[in-house]
DNA sequence: ACATCAATTAGACGGTTATCGAAATGTCAA
DNA sequence: TTGACATTTCGATAACCGTCTAATTGATGT
């Protein structure tokens, strides 16, 4: 899933301008505080220990918070790795920016 | 409603940052189909005169046209102007720039 | 005054979604 | 193996939202 930009991403190339399905993918998953919440704190840690570290911010059910890291995840603005027990998060600074950009192209 | 915003825009002043609130208001704004793409046309035009010209180009009746715009102005996108039977839209650039600012400041 | 037309409001309906608790899955350590 | 723990899935519930038709408001021209 959105494989081209982990790709671009690795070999450093230019990230096509995303679709207009992708960027309503996009807005509409940032349309929920919560969200957009989560997406403010991963963009600040380099690295985020997955549901324990945003569980003691968010004040939410461990099953809501799951189900919000899968609208992020299929929106395509954080990729989710998964080790043993845990979940580690990271945004993907390149498809915010592509999405940025493309609103600024309006 | 939005005062400081146009007051600024006249007098070339800098616009102060969005807060939260507006942020998500406008995110919400921005999450249904709809509402982007009214948001899209009146970038393009400098002046579009409302609901005639919009509804020849989105398939939805005039309540619900009605209904998007206003949630469009409530969330400071657009401003709408009355001119008798008529209803004159423009796009909030200003609004819209520190928006954008908004979520690149992240 | 009246008819007409643009836009808004009111009210209803159906689909979507955020949320939870409970159960299931999968991992690690003793 | 067994138990504890992190996360996900399931099923249900309540609130929200986009949409419509019908009725209303307000302005314009005859």
């Amino acid at each position: 899933m959105a494989v081209k930009v982990a790709k671009a991403k690795e070999k450093h190339e230019k990230l096509p301008a995303l679709l207009p399905s992708q960027r309503m993918a996009i807005l509409k998953a940032l349309s929920d505080p919560r969200r957009l919440e989560i997406i403010e704190r991963l963009s600040q840690c380099p690295r985020c220990t997955a549901c324990s570290d945003l569980r003691e911010c968010l004040p939410i059910s461990a099953a809501t918070l799951s189900h919000h890291l899968k609208e992020l995840e299929t929106a395509g603005l954080i990729s989710i790795e998964r080790q043993g027990k845990f979940a580690n998060l990271t945004l993907r600074r390149d498809v915010w920016q592509a999405f940025l950009e493309s609103l600024q192209r309006l």
